[in-house]
RNA sequence: UGCGGGGUGGAGCAGUCUGGUAGCUCGUCGGGCUCAUAACCCGAAGGUCGCGGGUUCGAAUCCCGCCCCCGCUACCA
């Protein structure tokens, strides 16, 4: 059993979840799924980045402590994820001890190898930003985010991480391990940031103290993404832990295409630091965008994702950011409306027209004409059959590479292909035919591959519509849950009588 | 400024690497079917493939130039 530890970038805990955040864990959760049914020991760890100084702010203007305030954001977010059927096994955040342990050890580490210096660090510091500014991004000497904020000529001493020293390690390890980067633009985008040279960047911070004491020096802390990018190893136990040892390296880090710098430049650095091993992959992941812009607050608003979710239900969101989101690139919706429109569509054409009247369709015929059951293997040499074969190839081709979107197209292609046989082979006739004296064979054979192709969907779907398919199965008289690849042959021959029930996905208006 | 991505029928996209009748989903219109959730199936209309030049028998696809949109340009995460 392969072994396939699974995460996610850890969200910040600077304020409630929303859809943005929902692209990136339902497609880590279909990951997750697919590895599962693939037969792969999966570990799936999610969390929330909970230190620096925003939610230190955020905490003060809310009159509590930051404690009770990433309490509160990190339970609204295990929420969330537990509606949409999140399959995590773990939820690492950052304020946790297991993790304050393993980040001082991590820096401890890097600190005995010789790569962090003490060096004054001063510039121009926005209040607002809590960051340097250059000078010419100065506007009227003011910070164009926060021009009603004084800009502070500042110094301070720092600890300093010597990144620009594995420039040369970090281009070698790219070209021998192109899967490191993934998809491709982004690893163009990794390879001309190295070749243009790496400055060295903050280790420590002097000036907050929400966060990971830096190790010998008072009032430092840890900087932010050495202390947020150590989850990934603090979550199975390092240092010490068992499970470090047999966990780690991670298979694959599920991040937004904004940070694969800090995930494929800084991390790799700081485990080649530490003489740790570097993860196998890291994929960047694109955005869903309103009117060509990032999700804004006011979109925010009209897409609150507690509505999103009780719309059509889980499933249908988890479908819906899978279907329509390419897990490689952008998503533009022209409105938030508009996003709401195209749920609704997908909703009802492809779940409701297409997915579910075909099961509605197929389960009454086999109902009617055959009191609930068909023979196992009737018309296991039909095209039908062919077409399940040759989509559970394509499937299987996409997802294995990670294109997920493509490998929902291609279940729902079978969908398609399924009705269009309906109406080609014509059971209704056939069954006429019967009671005109002819044999059961061809109706069988008809019935027999459409029950098949359905029970394998169920199986195709179930990482990105968990509930559902699994009714779905249970409709087509499968028990439990739909079968692994490597049992779906077995499980598809041993699908006893249909149990029509309520219809699977109601269209609205009927409901 | 530099780097990266994009500009294809009403909408959203694929095709560009490996030139050769422009494809898919949705929408619209027409037809078919009756097993089904007024669902399903078939067909049709609709495109100067951002603009200009070039290479070629032939370019959305290759080369040169230009325009527009988006992201990044390093310590907010």
């Amino acid at each position: 059993m392969a072994k396939f530890y699974l995460t996610t970038a850890i969200d910040y805990s600077n304020g409630e979840p929303h859809v943005g955040h929902t692209v990136e864990k339902v497609g880590a959760d279909v990951i997750a799924r697919y590895r599962r049914a693939c037969g792969d020991d999966v570990h799936f760890v999610i969390g929330m980045d909970e230190h620096g100084q925003k939610v230190q702010q955020e905490a003060a203007r809310q009159d509590v402590t930051p404690r009770d305030w990433v309490d509160r954001i990190a339970a609204a977010f295990e929420d969330a994820w537990a509606r949409l059927r999140i399959s995590h096994d773990d939820f690492i955040r950052t304020s946790e001890p297991r993790h304050h342990r393993g980040v001082t050890a991590l820096m401890e580490r890097i600190r005995d190898r010789g790569d962090f210096y003490r060096a004054k660090y001063e510039g121009h510091y926005c209040t607002g930003c809590e960051a340097f500014k250059k000078e010419e991004e100065l506007v009227d000497g003011r910070c164009p985010v926060h021009p009603t904020r004084e800009i502070e000529w500042t110094e301070e001493e720092n600890w300093f991480f010597r990144l620009s020293a594995y420039r040369d390690d970090l281009l070698a390890h790219i070209e021998a391990h192109p899967e490191f980067v993934r998809p491709k633009t982004r690893r163009n985008e990794i390879v001309r940031l190295l070749e243009g040279g790496l400055e060295d960047i903050s280790a420590s911070r002097s000036r907050l103290d929400w966060g990971v004491p830096f190790p010998g020096e008072p009032g430092h802390t840890v900087y932010v993404w050495f202390d947020a990018l150590s989850n990934y190893i603090t979550a199975v136990g390092f240092p010490d832990g068992d499970e470090f040892e047999t966990r780690w390296p991670a298979e694959l880090h599920i991040i937004g295409k904004d940070i694969t710098r800090f995930h494929c430049v800084y991390w790799p650095a700081m485990l080649m630091a530490a003489g740790v091993a570097l993860p196998h992959s890291v994929w960047g992941h694109g955005f869903i965008n309103i009117g060509g812009a990032k999700l804004s607050k006011s979109a925010g608003t009209v897409l609150d994702l507690g509505e999103l979710i009780e719309r059509h239900g889980p499933d249908t969101l988890r479908y819906f950011l899978m279907r329509e989101v390419p897990w490689d690139g952008d998503r533009d919706f022209s409105s938030a409306e508009d996003f709401i429109a195209q749920l609704d569509r997908r909703y009802t054409t492809d779940l409701a027209n297409d997915l579910g009247n075909l099961l509605n369709r197929v389960v009454s015929m086999v109902a009617k004409y055959r009191d609930g059951s068909v023979p196992a293997a009737a018309g296991s040499d039909g095209p039908l059959e062919r077409a399940r074969v040759t989509t559970l190839e394509t499937y299987r081709r996409h997802m294995d590479a990670l294109e997920l979107h493509d490998g929902l197209g291609a279940a729902l292609e079978l969908v398609r292909t399924a009705n269009g046989f309906v109406d080609e082979s014509r059971p209704w006739a056939l069954a006429k035919d019967e009671r005109a004296g002819e044999g059961p064979q061809a109706l069988d054979a008809v019935l027999g591959q459409l029950v098949r192709a359905l029970g394998a969907l169920a199986a195709l779907l179930s990482p990105f519509i968990p509930g559902k398919a699994a009714e779905l199965w249970q409709v087509l008289g499968g028990e439990g849950e739909p079968p692994a690849f490597d049992r779906l042959e077995d499980g598809l021959g041993g699908l006893a009588a249909v149990r029509p029930g309520p219809v699977l996905f109601p269209r609205p208006e009927t409901e």
